[in-house]
DNA sequence: GCGGACACTGAATGACTGTTCAATTTAAGA
DNA sequence: TCTTAAATTGAACAGTCATTCAGTGTCCGC
């Protein structure tokens, strides 16, 4: 199905070193040892160094692999999709990566706060593919005229992302589990909902400004 | 204004030792070593121990203050709130919070990602307390029938958190900084009425299930 | 002024860190 | 089968880590 789902047995030890480093670098941190990292691989430590240079060569590897697999997703997305169907796609694409690995969310997760370079690059391509989605779809007439166009994108990724950045919160607090692809279904048919009809009803909230 | 506001002279050796905390395990982990948090207070790491015993005694230490700091906030959210009130009197306190101090915010950021107890203890409070509202809002007629109760306080929380999840790639995507208080008066506006009455217009989602 | 409690320092200790490197095993090609 | 390159190891190095502790200063009740 995707690469992670692969046998440990099938990788190399390249490969094994990465996916150990990704999991514990995601769970604890970079500042796990590289001992530790290659005892979870089932080598030593010497031979992390030998392939990847140094530690932070491997969290350059790291950070790669798991950019390359985010934005594949993104690039093979048809350009001239209809207005009205790129954001489901988008919401489905990005489920896709999202539902594939827990170790690649912890990771995203981290890279949120760790502001490393491939961190950075998926975040702000994300930004940058929804701003390019909602102008698109405003163009085709499908967003409300009253809305704020320049913070627009970040409340569409705030509730595509919640799942993803709150899912510990989520995990402690519901009974499935936040990814099962079920939930991950009913959860896009959700999302895509609100943003289009909201959650309340127009008289519970008033419509004088905001309270300072 | 509030307490992260006092100037660092006022503060006791052992604030000053917490204070510095914060700041260093919210921006690089607690792998910052207790010797930088020291030199961070202008004291010598063997204070650091003779105050909180421990470098975990000091992580609960910093813990406690933020939970503290957090929680006190909606202790004092007048419990019978109409409730068409609820849902801005909430937000308005937690922008409070939030826009107070940054180090908070990191610090919030990264209890999400380490699951100490007090991060723990502050997220499954929000959850606890939107659900409150929104179950006190749905009695009162206030919400759509056909949207899904288990996840609704989810979808709240993530139109209202995710400014603060995202902050850094908010940070570089947009001019103005995230939290400064007219931007955090715009965005409550905007996620109220998001919430109320979408952001698209009905005709650019199919109403059709969602894609698997 | 005296004495004891507390705040604080700086050096020491042993464990663990990333990295280096010579030695050894494995794989492959001729 | 012999040769050569690559993969892999384990011991070693210097540095940093959290923690301990004996010592110095500083204030407060008497």
């Amino acid at each position: 199905m995707h690469s992670a789902t692969v046998l440990d047995s099938d990788l190399s030890a390249r490969a094994k070193i990465r996916e150990a480093a990704l999991g514990l670098f995601g769970r604890s941190g970079f500042g796990v040892s590289l001992r530790t990292v290659a005892r979870a691989a089932g080598f030593s430590p010497g031979l992390v160094v030998h392939h990847f240079g140094s530690k932070d060569g491997l969290r350059a590897a790291v950070d790669a692999s798991v950019l390359t697999l985010c934005l594949e997703r993104f690039e093979i997305l048809p350009k001239d999709l209809p207005a009205d169907r790129l954001a489901r796609a988008m919401a489905d694409s990005l489920s896709d990566v999202l539902g594939s690995s827990a170790d690649i969310r912890q990771y995203l997760r981290r890279c949120l706060l760790d502001e490393t370079p491939a961190g950075t690059t998926i975040f702000d391509e994300l930004v940058a593919a929804t701003r390019r989605g909602l102008m698109l779809l405003e163009r085709a007439g499908g967003i409300r005229a009253d809305t704020d166009p320049e913070w627009r994108p970040f409340q569409v990724l705030s509730v595509i992302l919640g799942p993803l950045l709150m899912e510990p919160v989520m995990q402690r607090n519901i009974g499935e589990p936040a990814y099962a692809p079920d939930a991950v279904r009913r959860r896009t048919a959700a999302n895509l909902d609100v943003l289009s009809r909201g959650l309340f009803t127009t008289a519970a909230v008033g419509r004088d400004g905001p309270t300072p």
